[in-house]
DNA sequence: TTGAAAGCGATACCAT
DNA sequence: ATGGTATCGCTTTCAA
């Protein structure tokens, strides 16, 4: 004891269990009780092991505790092939940023899987899939019939997906009300005495790009307004998109749009201030999702506000719950959005 | 063996070296010598070994391997707490990007740890930085005196600055040639016979911000100008803080600007839109980046392009070294930039 | 070339 | 409440 106490405190690099009890005067079995709050400990004990822990800085090794645990303390975001855009958009980061935040405050170490062509998704699907790696997923959702995203719905790893899938109905998903959204713009719209009111949609094949159509459309006809092609243009969420479908859309004289992301939004207005008209004495927009370019545009522009963060907050609570409760049935969970009124609309009190 | 091989193939969820050597015929050992790849096996031994493995799909436990090599396979990427805009930059998603992919690439997990405030930066440090739970880390370079950069520096996890540390000048780091892309930058408005060129720089505690500053005052000494503290004002890199600078430049009369950042470039042009002058006719304008929003904006911004991506790929195989030749000497690695020329100077051909 | 066996550092069950 | 010990699945000497 003598001897061994200094000459353990001097090597700090290996410290284990063992070694941190030895400190303490007690065995390893009481310091891994500490360790993971369980509850059989005695007050006192408690308390000097996690003097000594928090002196040395002790942090158990990941890599044991997996092996006997079974479990690797790991909780990984995935972003499919199929996701084209990823990183250019700011929503992703977002995201990332709101996941990785929750993971870690959850003890789960963040891995990131970007399986942005086709050698690095081969290399990485067998991983990711393989139970024992990773406890639990999030996978965002996507358009095509994704091979991931079938690996792991039909996988045994617990999982929830960012965002409605259409090809699954019946799986965990997490999103965003986007039906609603929508009709709160197009309603705040009509508010407005807007009469001809377009949308530049996002691609028909994405709940996002979906969901706020039908939101678009249900919002007019509830209010007795008609339909009109003409003034539906369909974009990919990018700022040039919407750039182009507002140039389409301004022939057929729309006095208001809702753009289904803030960058088709300001794309939108680029083309019309480019024809001569002005925002919002013109034209109305209402955008959707309220990233930061929002607030910094001219005018500043009303949109619909997702809370991102909180979404991959949510996202792994409820992945969590599976993963230490073990519960397999399926749940979804659409987060509420609201409406953000600023200058691109007019109006405004 | 009658019995057992039946069942072994059953449980393929469990399959460890043990059995899959039992269903070959050799011992753990061997099949451990042929999974990675060994040059002491006999030729038929090590095919009939693959080819179980094969058919079972087997791939060994991380956690195991992790465990009896002292090596994790993981690569973390640390976003310091003093780093304040984080994710709403778009240039650390595509930075993130980056080395997520190249860390794939090498055959590592890729980790992400962003220290967002200090709960989650108490909680983390310890566990990234020690030994056997990470092979290689990449952190961000900071400002400030941060607590996980001088952690990692004084510890012995093989790492990589990202950007020049300013306090830390004898350590492994990578950076772009800031001071030589603000070079190329004013020397474009020389060549375009701009007479009072001005600057927005970024903060000057880091090292972008500084080198940029630097690099703009040697061209114009370099070419006979005289430095004007009239013509410098300082933004931190988001565009209303270009908006602010330039309004705060424009009494003096600039006929060009050199944005240290894209976001300030554009946030500049918008003040000078607003103050009735054009961009280029009345003044240039060159930014730094290259990020995506340059190539969308009115007018489209030239400017400096440094390749994120690559900037990427080389930290990690510059890591990728120091982890598996367990190198330890300093090494300094600076990634050139190039003009790219749009429409915000004027004197296109 | 191959196998046996000793770790790696936790967890968790079983005694006490 | 605490300690002893088997165990997780792999890597890596050391013998044979």
């Amino acid at each position: 004891m003598f001897e061994s106490a200094p000459k353990l405190i001097a090597d700090m690099s290996n410290l284990t269990l063992e070694k941190i009890g030895k400190l303490a005067g007690v065995s390893r079995s009481t310091v891994s009780r500490v360790v993971n709050n369980h509850p059989n400990v005695s007050d006192n004990v408690r308390e000097r092991v996690e003097k000594i822990i928090k002196e040395t800085e002790y942090s158990p090794n990941l890599a044991a505790r997996s092996l006997a645990s079974q479990r690797s303390f790991v909780i990984g975001l995935v972003i499919p092939r199929s996701v084209q855009v990823f990183f250019g958009d700011p929503y992703f980061a977002r995201l990332t940023q709101g996941i990785a935040q929750a993971t870690n405050l959850h003890d789960y170490t963040f891995s990131l899987f970007i399986l942005e062509n086709r050698e690095i998704e081969d290399r990485l699907i067998p991983r990711i899939t393989r139970p024992g790696m990773i406890d639990g997923l999030v996978v965002q959702s996507t358009s095509a019939d994704d091979k991931v995203l079938s690996r792991v719905i039909n996988g045994s790893i617990p999982y929830v997906i960012a965002g409605r899938p259409l090809e699954y109905p019946n799986v965990t998903y997490i999103d965003v009300d986007n039906i609603n959204g929508a009709i709160l713009a197009v309603e705040h719209l009509i508010q407005l005495s807007r009469k001809r009111i377009g949308t530049i949609s996002g691609p028909q094949n994405i709940s996002p790009g979906l969901d706020r159509k039908l939101g678009y459309i249900h919002a007019l006809e509830k209010h007795g307004f008609i339909v009109d092609e003409n003034l539906i243009a369909e974009g990919n969420f990018t700022e040039e998109s919407g750039y182009q479908a507002a140039k389409q859309l301004l022939p057929y004289e729309p006095d208001a749009i809702f753009a289904a992301s803030d960058s088709m939004g300001l794309g939108a207005i680029q083309a019309i201030k480019e024809k001569g008209l002005q925002v919002p004495q013109d034209i109305s927009i209402v955008g959707f999702d309220d990233l930061p370019p929002a607030r910094y545009s001219t005018p500043q522009l009303t949109t619909i506000r997702q809370p991102i963060l909180r979404f991959g907050v949510a996202a792994i609570e409820i992945l969590v719950k599976y993963v230490e409760d073990k519960i397999t049935t399926p749940q979804k969970t659409i987060l509420g959005v609201e409406l953000v009124i600023r200058d691109s609309c007019g109006g405004k009190q």
